[in-house]
DNA sequence: CGTTGATAGTTACAAATGCAACAAATATCC
DNA sequence: GGATATTTGTTGCATTTGTAACTATCAACG
């Protein structure tokens, strides 16, 4: 009961890659939520404190395209859980500055690594070239024209 | 403020596997939404049916991974929309088969080749030997280990 | 100054989702 | 046959999300 025709739709690349980051970020998910009780986002806002250090929300938001109400909600519950702390620019007062606390940077450290080992693993069934590849496609495919 | 180490989160697959696929999704759900009102999970479940032919809701759930409920209010709003119509099996009543319905058929028909070309400009900014390195990447990211 | 417009961030409300419990049909095993 | 388990699909409820409206601060321009 197959249709004719040169598209296939297990060849669309949107769902191509919906599929591939559905798996590998529920899979990841299992670490950071089972020792942190993260969310996605949360885990995402301080990934990016802990690699590029103090920012604001709006830095975040333009970095990861990242909604501003999810990132907004990620930093207050960060924020109660004591992984960050906000400080105000007192130049200008609509800004605050994200930094991570010692127990966030802890936090970063432990799942950094573990990022690390999950990415590896996910590589390692590809070649060099492939990897490369495969990196210069997802960065290309990230930018909206 | 960046970080030392061999890592980097800009590196880290399932990260780029969301965006681009945010990014790509986001810009093709414009079509469906606008056409017909769909929402991401009823434009797959279409998908399926008319790429694949008559289907059961677990059919689709085992195909494409996505959860049971999601499928069943997806079926239940395209059924009201008059995209599909189920049919009980006289066999196993536990089983309705689901299949387009003329509407549904021409809407696929319609998605299909605006699909088509979205996937076109997709994949044009790589080369043929990227296009295939890429497709197999994502297919092989996609099975759970 | 003072009015207008832009920017950073929050919140209210409706919609979408995930999980668990559920109903109904069938399969299994004694 | 009959108790129990499994499968298919739906629903209730709590959580998460997206949109738009909102507050507060600053910028621009007369």
């Amino acid at each position: 009961m197959i249709q004719n025709g040169p598209f296939q739709l297990d060849e669309f690349i949107p769902y191509m890659l919906n599929r591939a980051a559905e798996t590998t970020s529920l899979d990841f998910q299992k670490i950071y939520k089972d020792s942190y009780g993260m969310l996605r986002t949360e885990w995402r806002v301080l990934f990016h404190l802990g690699r590029y250090g103090d920012l604001t929300a709006k830095q975040i938001c333009s970095m990861s395209d990242i909604h501003k109400t999810k990132v907004s909600r990620a930093v207050s519950k960060l924020e109660r859980q004591r992984f960050l702390q906000r400080t105000e620019v007192p130049t200008d007062r609509r800004h605050e500055v994200l930094s991570l606390t010692k127990q966030g940077r802890s936090a970063f450290d432990h799942l950094q690594s573990e990022a690390l080992k999950y990415n590896t693993t996910l590589l390692e069934r590809f070649t060099e070239d492939e990897q490369v590849i495969l990196r210069r496609c997802l960065t290309e495919l990230s930018k909206n024209k």
